[in-house]
DNA sequence: TGCACGATGAAC
DNA sequence: TTCATCGTGCAC
């Protein structure tokens, strides 16, 4: 497997979204691999997108949304679940991938259809946030063998009250794949 | 300093 | 469809 390098990151969120499914997701803590294929993401496009948590300008939890491209954006959602994005395009756009689903292949108990349930899988809290994807301990890596993927465009989903930009098509998951978090 | 409300998941 | 549960962001 290859990870993932910076320049993979620094481009849109809309390019990097569909890219990053069919990659995997690996973690490495206490001597255990942790991998699962990404089959869901969203893309939230940057502070014009209302839907994102940088529209609300930088704050002390967007902050590393706001940093370079390839770490890791981990908040906190309903007091109860995380959610992890990868942060993409250059510093200061402020643009992010969400990790909605993977399916699981390495090391993985429960549920992993759903941005909490692929962070309570891996492990990941609040303490994973701002840590570089491009180091060791948590990244994003690719097989030499990546078929082509079907791919399917949804509006993003948890963000209807964000106006037009709910209806926009930027979830993006793997076709007929049985671990998306829903149709 | 207080308060309304989530980029969710599970139960009913 | 309802509820759990708490950090954030914004209104006073």
């Amino acid at each position: 497997m290859k990870k993932l390098t910076r320049s993979f990151y620094e481009r849109d969120a809309l390019e990097v979204a569909p890219a990053l499914l069919g990659k995997y997701l690996v973690r490495e803590h206490g001597g255990v691999r942790q991998v699962g294929r990404v089959v869901e993401v969203e893309a939230y496009l940057g502070p014009h997108d209302l839907a994102a948590h940088s529209s609300r300008g930088r704050t002390p939890r967007t902050e590393v949304m706001f940093g370079p491209p390839g770490h890791a954006y981990v908040y906190m959602v309903y007091g109860l679940h995380y959610c992890l994005n990868a942060v993409t395009a250059p510093a200061g756009n402020a643009q992010g991938v969400l990790i909605r689903a993977v399916e699981p292949i390495q090391n993985l108990s429960g549920r992993t259809q759903g941005p909490g349930l692929v962070c309570r899988a891996f492990g990941i809290d609040r303490s994973a946030n701002g840590i570089d994807l491009c180091g060791a301990g948590l990244y994003l890596a690719a097989r030499a063998e990546d078929a082509p993927l079907g791919i399917v465009r949804r509006p993003r989903i948890g963000v209807d009250y964000a106006g037009h930009w709910a209806r926009r098509l930027l979830r993006f998951y793997v076709r007929g794949n049985p671990f998306i978090s829903r149709p």
